[in-house]
RNA sequence: GUCCGGUUCGUCUAGGGGUUAGGACACCGCCCUUUCACGGCGGCAACACGGGUUCAAAUCCCGUACCGGAUACCA
C-alpha cells in the first residue's frame, strides 16, 4: 500500500512557521517512504477563510519547494458529499437530529466561555443527556413540520473507549464519556470540521495522518466517525507545538512577523536552511550534526524520531540583533558561506535584481572560470552534505571588473560575512554601485582620527596609479608584457602599501582601514588585498581621491 | 473543573539502569589577523521536586509542582 499523506491547513491567516513545519514532516514522510504529498485546503470557514491566506500559504509552499504530488483539494467544494453521509448517518440512527436552539455566541472568547462552562459543570456532565437523542420518529417529523432547525450530532455509544497507536505519542485511549456527541452538520446545513476531514481524508485515501498535537482528542471524535461510516481509520502521528519564548502560544497577533513563513523569504533566507532549521524543531535524527540536505532529511526522516515535547522557538522581541531565533539566523548563514557557489548565485541575482544593482554582465558568457582553488570551507561542506558541483573561484589573476568572473570571485569573497541574501545588496552595496553610503562609525574609527590620511590616501592613488597604470586595458586585450608594468593583483598591491606604509612610519593597519572606508563604506569586509582587487584599479583610484566620506563630517558618535 | 500530553544547559537537542551527562546556537575569553567574520582552542551553563525499586536511578514506578493541548452548531 503506498503512503499517503496530507498538508491541509485552514485559509485563516498568514502562513505560520508552526504548519509549515507541519507541512515539512509531511513532505519528508512521503518522500521517505515513496508515497504520495497531498495538499487539501480547509476552506469550510467562509467567514475567516481568505483568498489572500491561501495564496500565501501556497506561495510559502512553493518557496519550501513542496509541490503536492496531486490536485489541491478545496474543501469547501465537497460540502455537498459531507452533507449526505451525515443525512445518510442519520437514516442508519448512527446519528441523531438535536433541536436544541443554537447557543449565542459568548461577549469574551469562545475558549474562555468553554473553560468556564466546563468548570460551572464540575465535570458531572452527562455526554448522553441531551434530550433529543432518543426522540420518536414521529416527534422528530412534527418538528420539522413546524419548521424548527436542527443539527445533526453523531450518536455516541453509552460505553466504551476510543483508541488508537499514535506514531509519535503511543497508545491512546480515550473513554466515551470524555467525548460528546459531536455535531457532525449545523443547523443551518453546514458541515463541521471533524466530519468534513473524515470525508475528504476516505476520499483522498490518506494512510496516515500527521499533523499538529492539538489534533489529539480531534483523533477520538475522528475514529468514532470512522467507525460509523464502516470505514478503517488511518494510522495518525501527532506533531509537538511549537511556542513562543514564553512557552505560550506563537501568534502574528502577540509576536508579529516571525511567525510568519513569508517574513523569511522576504528577509533574504534561503529555503533549504530554513527547512533545515525547521527540521531540527521537533525532531532528531539522535547525531550530532545540524546540516543536512533536503535528501538527507528524506532519507533519515521517521516518526520515531519526533519529540513529545514541545519546542521553543526562540528570538526576543525589541532586540534586533535577535529578531528571529539564533539558531535559525546561524543555519542561514552557514548555507550562504558554504553551500555550491552555483547554487547561490542565482539568489544573489535575484537579490540584486531587486535592489537595481544588477547587471548583465555578470550573466555567464561561457567561458570557463579563471584559475580555480576550492576553498577548505566549502570542501567540508561538500563532504559533510554529500553536495558536489562547486565552482572554487580564488583568482589568481586580476579579473576585468564587472564581468561573470568577476562577479564569482566577489561574491565568493563577500559571502563569509553575510547572514542573509539582503547582505548583498545592503552591506555589499560598494562592490556594484558608486553610489553607496558610508557607515559614520567606520568614518569615525578608520578616517576621522587619523586626519593625516586625508592626504596620504589620494597620495596612495597616486602610488597606484603610477605602478600600475598601464594595467587599465581594454577587455579582453592580451596582458602587457613589459616587466616595468605591474598587474593590480593581491602581490603587488601588497608590495606597493607596505613600501608606502613604511614610508609613512604609520601601521599597516591605518592605511589598510582608511581605505577599506573609502572604498566600500564600511569598516568590515574581506582582507583589503582582495578589496582592492575586485574593486579594481580605476574604481580604487577614484575612491581614494573622493573627498565624499571626510566631508560627510559626522560627530564621531561610537 | 475534567481528560490527554510533557519536563536534560538560556534555546534546539543526544543519552533511556553504572557517562567527568555529549553536541549545536547564543554568550564570554584566548589564538589567528590590516578590519570584521570564518576557523581553532577554552569557558559559562542542565537531568523540575519528593518518595520508592535497585548494589547502582537523569534513565524504571508512584506522587507533587509547573507548563502545554483539548474540552464549540471554529478549524
Amino acid at each position: 500500500m503506498t503512503v499517503r499523506v496530507r498538508f491541509a491547513p485552514s485559509p485563516t491567516g498568514y502562513f505560520h512557521i508552526g504548519s509549515a513545519r507541519t507541512a515539512l514532516f509531511n513532505y519528508l514522510y512521503a518522500r521517505h517512504t515513496a508515497g504520495k504529498f497531498l495538499l487539501r485546503i480547509e476552506d469550510t470557514d467562509l467567514a475567516r477563510s481568505t483568498e489572500e491566506s491561501t495564496r500565501s500559504i501556497l506561495e510559502g509552499l512553493e518557496w519550501l519547494g513542496f509541490a503536492p504530488d496531486e490536485e489541491i483539494v478545496f474543501q469547501s467544494n465537497n460540502a455537498d458529499k459531507h452533507r449526505a453521509i451525515a443525512v445518510k448517518l442519520l437514516e442508519e440512527g448512527k446519528a441523531y437530529r438535536d433541536f436544541t436552539p443554537k447557543a449565542e455566541k459568548a461577549e469574551g472568547s469562545v475558549k474562555d466561555a468553554i473553560k468556564e462552562r466546563a468548570r460551572a459543570e464540575q465535570g458531572e456532565k452527562n455526554m448522553r443527556d441531551n434530550p433529543f437523542r432518543d426522540i420518536t420518529e414521529v416527534e422528530a417529523e412534527t418538528r420539522i413540520a413546524n419548521g424548527e432547525p436542527f443539527a445533526i450530532r453523531l450518536k455516541v455509544a453509552e460505553t466504551g473507549t476510543t483508541a488508537f497507536e499514535d506514531g509519535v505519542y503511543g497508545l491512546q485511549e480515550r473513554d466515551y464519556a470524555e467525548t460528546e456527541d459531536l455535531v457532525l452538520l449545523r443547523s443551518d446545513g453546514h458541515p463541521l470540521y471533524n466530519l468534513a476531514v473524515v470525508c475528504d481524508d476516505i476520499e483522498m485515501g490518506i494512510t496516515h495522518v500527521i499533523r499538529g498535537q492539538d489534533h489529539l482528542t480531534n483523533t477520538h471524535k475522528q475514529i468514532l466517525i470512522y467507525r460509523a461510516l464502516g470505514v478503517e481509520p488511518p494510522k495518525f502521528a501527532h506533531l509537538p507545538l511549537i511556542m513562543a519564548p514564553n512557552k505560550g502560544k506563537l501568534s502574528k497577533r502577540k509576536h508579529g512577523e516571525v511567525v510568519s513563513m513569508t517574513t523569511y523569504r522576504d528577509a533574504g533566507f534561503l529555503a533549504e536552511a530554513f527547512r533545515n532549521f525547521l527540521a531540527l524543531l521537533g525532531w532528531s535524527a539522535s547525531e550530532e550534526r545540524e546540516i543536512y540536505s533536503l535528501d538527507e532529511l528524506i532519507q533519515k526522516f521517521s516518526l520515531e524520531g519526533i519529540h513529545r515535547s514541545n519546542a521553543v522557538f526562540n528570538f526576543k522581541e525589541n532586540d534586533p540583533r535577535h529578531w528571529t531565533d539564533d539558531k535559525a539566523m546561524w543555519m542561514n548563514a552557514e548555507y550562504i558561506r558554504t553551500m555550491p557557489l552555483s547554487d547561490l548565485l542565482p539568489h544573489v541575482k535575484a537579490e540584486l535584481k531587486s535592489a537595481k544593482l544588477w547587471r548583465e554582465e555578470y550573466e555567464p558568457d561561457g567561458r570557463a572560470l579563471v584559475a580555480t582553488v576550492p576553498s577548505t570551507e566549502a570542501q567540508a561542506f561538500e563532504a559533510s552534505t554529500e553536495m558536489a558541483d562547486r565552482p572554487g573561484t580564488i583568482a589568481l589573476e586580476p579579473l576585468d571588473v564587472g564581468t561573470y568572473d568577476w562577479f564569482v570571485r566577489t561574491i565568493d569573497a563577500i559571502r563569509a560575512r553575510f547572514f542573509t541574501l539582503k547582505d548583498f545588496s545592503s552591506q555589499g552595496r560598494a562592490y556594484f554601485s558608486e553610489d553607496f553610503d558610508f557607515d559614520p562609525a567606520a568614518v569615525a574609527k578608520n578616517l576621522t582620527k587619523f586626519p593625516e590620511l586625508r592626504e596620504w590616501l589620494p597620495e596612495l592613488a597616486d602610488r597606484f596609479e603610477a605602478e600600475f597604470q598601464a594595467e587599465t586595458r581594454p577587455v579582453g586585450s592580451v596582458p602587457l608584457r613589459e616587466p616595468e608594468v605591474l598587474p593590480f593583483n593581491e602581490h603587488n598591491i601588497e608590495t606597493v602599501i607596505k613600501a608606502f606604509t613604511e614610508e609613512k612610519g604609520t601601521k599597516l593597519g591605518v592605511i589598510m582601514n582608511g581605505a577599506r572606508t573609502l572604498l566600500t563604506g564600511v569598516a568590515v569586509g574581506p582582507s583589503m588585498l582582495t578589496v582592492f582587487e575586485i574593486i579594481g584599479l580605476e574604481r580604487t583610484l577614484m575612491r581614494l581621491r573622493s573627498q565624499v566620506a571626510w566631508n560627510s563630517e559626522v560627530d564621531g558618535s561610537t
